[in-house]
DNA sequence: CATTTTATGTCAAGCTATTTACATTTTATT
DNA sequence: AATAAAATGTAAATAGCTTGACATAAAATG
């Protein structure tokens, strides 16, 4: 007789196609819970890695838009249009390199990184808080290594990510 | 003396951030070397999502809007858009649903299901291959267990999730 | 030094995603 | 049966993301 119960079995030819399609359904509710976390500021998820990364130490003298998407894996291109809305609002600035004429460091502004500490610090520590019930620190370190593993494997797919 | 070791030593208060921000490395790398492997079909990682899901068993007759967004966790005013492309493409079709003239029935067109057997199954699964090299059948188990935590917390945080 | 190649950032077009608002139909309430 | 409430799908506005194309500046090559 055959095993039907789909609840349990788990079939291992389709282990790819489950992990991916979770990763699809977290990334979908990252975006909407996350950013539903910071309505009242405003702020939407990629705004708010683009100023957590800004916030970083060392950060103060700015970053190159490139360096920056290396780092947030996004295109170039795209951070334009987001940074561009960052800059309207006044939370971050655009200052030509003094070294390289063509790059313009991104930084934050005052206000910016006030908005950061008093605004948002606190209220995406409450969402990771809440998105990671039940979770150990062993529990997380694990699925960092398995995301850091994800992520070289679809590097070396990717083209713009060949050094 | 200080332990400065950044590259080792783990900070337990940022492991929160840390998982989050890999979260959104994998998304925006799935997205972009998902829709690169399917390059030539010109079918993109969303849609590929909602073609998976209407080619499942069962799945003949179709499925309603609404269904299918709380399958992709994705907003039906999404799905409208995604929908009508595909349909325009000719992969899909809509039908007024006979027992509620307000639902439309979602499903497969012979053409969307030919697209499926014999220009994207084989692509997914090389690139499930690529992207899951190095994992064993143990570690794509526990790394869809902490998915699938990530998202029922997650779930709770979102009011459209509340049944 | 002149030319070619590469790097940097931006613009435009197309697809994806969310929220707000709406028309239609079904269900619940009275 | 009449009204209120809820569900279904869509349209419009805004934001995010990708690729292709472009202008400019720096680096590499001859």
């Amino acid at each position: 007789m055959k095993d039907n119960d789909l609840t349990q079995n788990i079939d291992l030819d389709d282990l790819g196609n489950r992990l991916f399609f979770r990763l699809y359904q977290c990334a979908n509710m990252m975006h909407k819970t996350g950013t539903r976390a910071l309505e009242e500021t405003k702020i939407t998820t990629q705004q708010w890695a683009i100023i957590g990364a800004l916030a970083r130490d060392g950060m103060e003298k700015g970053i190159s838009v490139g360096d920056l998407t290396r780092f947030l894996l996004v295109s170039r291109q795209n951070l334009t249009g987001v940074l561009s809305r960052l800059e309207a609002h006044g939370l971050i600035e655009r200052v030509v390199s003094p070294t390289d004429s063509r790059s313009r460091l991104i930084r934050l502004t005052e206000g910016g990184r006030a908005v950061w500490k008093n605004d948002m610090r606190d209220r995406i520590a409450d969402f990771y808080d809440a998105a990671l019930e039940g979770f150990s620190s062993t529990d997380k370190i694990h699925a960092i290594h398995y995301f850091d593993k994800l992520l070289q494997n679809m590097k070396q797919l990717d083209p713009d990510s060949q050094s």
